[in-house]
RNA sequence: GCGCCCGUAGCUCAGUUGGAUAGAGCAUCAGGCUUCGAACCUGAGGGUCGGGAGUUCGAAUCUCUCCGGGCGCGCCA
């Protein structure tokens, strides 16, 4: 509907440039908005004023001439002058009449852009650690990651999900010794849990099923595990005691025992998250290990091409790359004193490899505690002349629960925190999706969980799908009522008399805000801000729900009657098509 | 100290290529169900857009500065 009326004006401006403007208008320079007050019209131009100071007339004048020159158009009844020099369009009627129809014939594809060539996208998000079960975070940023990926999907753009896996490095590895130490209580040991370990009784089943399979050949005495270590925090360093525990582990089980259970501790945690993300409804379609992504060589590769390119250099035993070229703080390490490559090192390579696999753009979402690391990765980036701006990354900050009142505390290492799985038990997925998605990722979130299940008009979830199961309730009422429906009669009705037929405040309102969603996606895809969409989710309903109240549905009058069902659908459909793009669902009834 | 994010109605927040009278929900107050779902609707009150300066026809939006809050600043990931 926008870009019917763009081109009109774009027209009447290229009609301009050779006369009043003196050069040509940059079509991208043409703003075209919707109006706040119906009096102001349908949408309204501000590129009189925009144009005014370099043609050197005053922008009424402008406006006027742009008027005059609009090619004459069916849909197009009046355009004037208004305030400072704003251009007031004023739609026929009949095109939201048509709009409705096409919801209609395009359905579940109603508001998929189609702007060729499609940019290939690679959306990276989640990502947790497999060193245990997602948490409140993760849940956030799974949910924005999805509703990202489908909104860009219904922008036009090739979307690629994908989930690199930590599954190399420390942590792992901190990992395993954890269970290691649950499995010796299994066999009976008592012991003193490390600081620094993954404390959670979420390890107590791996240690189980370790026991179950391998019997008590891994079991030692604690009294020789924890014979002449160096102190754990409080008084000691917490992270060179619990590398003398993995170092004590590993000299104990030996080295192929090690393999194996850092292999089996690992399997388990990811289990864990493919179950969460799967009940969540979040898919991707690759997952990359970052050990196997080493194995390749692609990092010694990578790194190999920095040295080529004099971007590495060597101080205090360490290797290090000059971040400070690309605008970092400081240069940074690649491999460390002991020969070991930092994490950086294997992003470098990974970013490296998304742009080599062809992908136009990179996103990555992260935890707003990451955003230091932006500059470092598109530094890397950079160092192999790939365009720093290619990789975005939307940052998600955090969540805090709240139960009554009362702030939950957090974190991965504590024995207790809230898993994503105990808060979509609690409230739900649908809840959980849009209560993630409904503010700004770059806002913290406070997470109420009563209010995430109160029935209240606070809580957007219901408000939407309430619109959308009073539509299939109205429906369902219909034959009761002894009248019947006819879609292909419906839609010629709405074609012909339309614009009489659902003439009125309410539902000329929520006919706006129907032909208005293409716009919202489009929107919402550029600015990466799923949270758009709910907000105009919400719009929508209300729209439905103003209407509803105001008109009855179910009149004798077959027309009237076909007409209002007719739009009242296409609000549904709508309405499906945006829950689906947040993740949630569309219920017939509530 | 440096970097990023935030500061808008009593509360939680929208408002992003600078636009017309700054919006929504909750809360408060006043109304609306013998007929399609009242988990809804209609109306009212409520604002130094953190403070100040600048850019210009025009600033919640851009720039600078100050104040307040959050998060980062590792040879961890």
């Amino acid at each position: 509907m926008k870009e019917d009326l763009q081109l009109l004006l774009q027209r009447a401006l290229q009609s301009l440039e050779g006369s009043l403007l003196g050069q040509p208008v940059d079509p991208h320079w043409i703003t075209l908005e919707r109006t706040r007050d119906p009096a102001h019209g349908d949408f309204a131009s501000n590129i009189a004023m925009r144009l005014a100071k370099g043609a050197g007339k005053p922008p009424c004048v402008l406006a006027e001439a742009i008027i005059a020159a609009l090619p004459t158009s069916p849909f197009l009844t009046r355009a004037e002058v208004a305030g400072a020099g704003f251009i007031n369009f004023f739609l026929a009627k009949d095109l939201y009449a048509r709009e409705v129809a096409r919801v209609h014939d395009e359905g579940a594809g109603y508001g998929r852009g189609r702007p060729p060539p499609p940019r290939k996208v690679l959306l990276e998000f989640v990502s947790a650690n497999p060193t245990g079960p997602m948490h409140v975070g993760h849940g956030r940023q799974a949910a924005f990651g999805d509703a990202l990926g489908n909104l860009l999907a219904a922008a036009g753009d090739q979307v690629s999900r994908e989930y690199y896996i930590n599954d190399a490095g420390r942590q792992t590895e901190i990992l395993a010794v954890s269970v290691w130490l649950r499995y010796l209580e299994v066999c009976g040991e008592t012991l003193q849990f490390p600081e620094n370990g993954y404390r959670g009784d979420y390890l107590r089943p791996v240690a189980q099923s370790l026991h179950a399979r391998e019997g008590t050949t891994l079991r030692h005495a604690a009294t020789i595990v924890f014979a002449d270590l160096p102190t754990d925090a409080p008084a000691g360093d917490k992270d060179k005691y619990i590398d003398a525990v993995i170092a004590r582990c590993r000299a104990l089980i030996g080295e192929t025992a090690w393999q194996r259970l850092l292999q089996t501790s690992i399997a388990a945690m990811l289990d864990e998250i493919r179950n969460d993300l799967d009940g969540y409804g979040v898919h991707f379609d690759n997952w990359v290990s970052e050990r196997a992504f080493t194995d390749s060589g692609a990092i010694d590769r990578a790194l190999q091409r920095l040295r080529e390119r004099d971007l590495l250099y060597v101080k205090d035993g360490a290797t290090w790359f000059k971040a400070t070229q690309f605008g970092d703080d400081e240069d940074r390490v690649v491999v460390r004193e002991n020969g070991v490559k930092t994490y950086f090192a294997s992003d470098i390579a990974y970013h490296l490899d998304k742009r080599e696999r062809d992908f136009d753009v990179l996103i990555d979402v992260l935890g707003a505690d990451h955003h230091g690391y932006v500059t470092r990765v598109r530094g890397g980036l950079r160092a192999f002349g790939h365009p720093g701006d290619c990789l975005e990354a939307p940052l998600i900050q955090l969540v805090a629960l709240f139960r009554n009142g009362v702030k939950m505390s957090m974190g991965k290492r504590e024995a207790n925190f809230v898993t994503l799985r105990q808060l979509r038990e609690e409230v739900g997925n649908d809840a959980c999706r849009i209560f993630y998605l409904m503010r700004s990722n770059d806002q913290s979130l406070d997470f109420d969980l009563e209010l995430a299940k109160s029935k209240t008009n606070e809580n957007p979830v219901f408000y939407i799908q309430y619109a959308h199961a009073r539509v299939a309730s109205v429906m369902k009422e219909l034959a009761g009522r002894g009248f019947a429906y006819d879609g292909a009669q419906a839609r010629q009705i709405m074609l012909a008399q339309g614009a009489t037929l659902l003439a009125g405040a309410q539902a000329e309102a929520m006919l706006a805000a129907l032909s208005r969603y293409p716009e919202v996606i489009l929107q919402a895809a550029a600015q990466r801000a799923p949270h758009a969409l709910v907000n105009y989710l919400r719009e929508l309903a209300t729209t439905l729900h103003a209407f509803y109240n105001a008109e009855r549905i179910l009149v004798a009058d077959d027309a009237l009657r076909s007409a209002r069902l007719y739009a009242l659908l296409a609000v549904q459909q709508v309405l499906r098509n945006g829950l689906a793009i947040l993740g949630a669902s569309a219920p017939e009834s509530m």
